[in-house]
DNA sequence: TCGAAAGCAAGAGCACTGCTCTCGGAATGT
DNA sequence: ACATTCCGAGAGCAGTGCTCTTGCTTTCGA
């Protein structure tokens, strides 16, 4: 027999699939997570809304795989820009074109973002599946970390930490190849914990009236963290 | 004629809006923002549906209510955490106290912190009305950051600041009684930044699995913050 | 004091949502 | 060739924000 002209069961699914969500995901770019309407998506793709169910179970298995898609991204995003410095040893290009990464994908895709560092969607578990693509990006800061302690770049004014904090992050230590400082990996942490909070507070419009040139401000901001890292030479 | 045993009309209204208020703040702090139904605060209230909008326009307008609401009690919890410090020239003690009141508020009320702090609510711009209140919080770390300033405290290791950074934070210096140093100010807003990006962090469920005990990686992260901005002696 | 005006709650109704269930038709594997 | 599985459509349920009309009550001015 000659082969359907039409596409194989599998591969009709694999295709709706892909259609529905990758319309899922201009849709959210469009009009945010909380306003993402499952009929919605379903009249542009062409199928009446039940029918979406038997590609995604509720809205929340779609709203996962968007949440996926979003930190592989991400993820992406910030490993291309590290890659990009050809100058492996400048850790500190290395992390400012960290840094700019994720605020630039911040600012050119915010509904995403707040999707993923904003307020969880009430009601709605991050499954596992959401853990693994999630940790790229902090990962990427644990591993330019730990680049720097292998360089012997050592962050300014570090205060003895506690037993009961070195307790606390372990798991970090655990996940690194070779765990480095316990004051060196906080002070990671907290510039970690900088970074997001700097684009959050840009992107949710809490500086607002206060900064008035956000590139400049964040930058600055930048630069000051590479230089507390230990990173300036 | 005696007075009527109804209270007179006023009266009603204003005790109705509270009424209203208070039962969608208890949903609010139970369900979350976006899951907040008019209809289902309307029937605890005992009312009908359409009869809110006679005391709220819209859905969005009961939710900017419960948002300047949500900024006065985080601006309440941290001033009085900060006043209650009785030494006043302890300014890492103080600093210490800021730092906690908001991370204890947010974990008392996680929604509404989110609702501030979070994703912006999608389609909602926030009036003017929210950011006299919204300003106190970040107010506050000013202040501090002004009276250490006074007393002489230097934050470490400040980078040389350009002169486009100088005018992108010059509305904040005008906020403030006298301008204080612009590296020094910078400083600051990077502290309030960290403070707000571990407490959003922590809060939203990123730290999961990397960090086991989170309030003594709080109490070590804002320990170190002191000393960064040269609060402890 | 009386009547017009304004305020208020109720109810019906509209357009929308996520989701379930049933029912035909089409592809699939034995 | 047939039973099974899969799939899309449609109806329907319970819920949402919001509007409009309909009576009733309170308030205020002449």
């Amino acid at each position: 027999m000659f082969p359907m002209p039409s596409k194989s069961r599998a591969e009709n699914r694999a295709e709706q699939t892909r259609a529905i969500q990758q319309t899922a995901r201009r849709h959210l770019a469009e009009v945010g997570p909380a306003a993402l309407s499952l009929r919605a998506i379903a009249r542009e793709v062409g199928l009446v809304s039940s029918a979406v169910y038997r590609y995604f179970p509720s809205r929340d298995d779609l709203l996962t795989a968007l949440i996926v898609a979003a930190y592989d991204e991400l993820g992406d995003a910030v490993e291309a820009a590290d890659s990009a410095v050809a100058d492996r040893a400048d850790l500190a290009a290395r992390f400012r074109a960290l840094c700019h990464a994720i605020r630039d994908w911040a600012r050119a895709n915010p509904h995403e973002y707040a999707l993923l560092y904003g307020s969880p969607v009430p009601g709605y578990a991050a499954p596992d599946d959401t853990v693994t693509p999630a940790v790229r990006v902090s990962g990427a800061f644990m591993a330019l970390g730990q680049a720097a302690e292998r360089a012997g770049r050592t962050p300014i004014a570090t205060l003895p930490v506690s037993e009961a904090e070195k307790d606390a992050i372990a798991p970090i230590q655990d996940f690194l190849d070779d765990p480095i400082d316990d004051a060196h990996l906080l002070r990671w942490l907290m510039v970690w914990s900088a970074v997001f909070g700097h684009v959050s507070l840009e992107l949710f419009g809490h500086m607002y009236r206060g900064v008035l040139d956000y590139d400049e401000h964040f930058s600055q901001a930048v630069g000051q963290l590479a230089t507390d890292l230990g990173l300036v030479t």
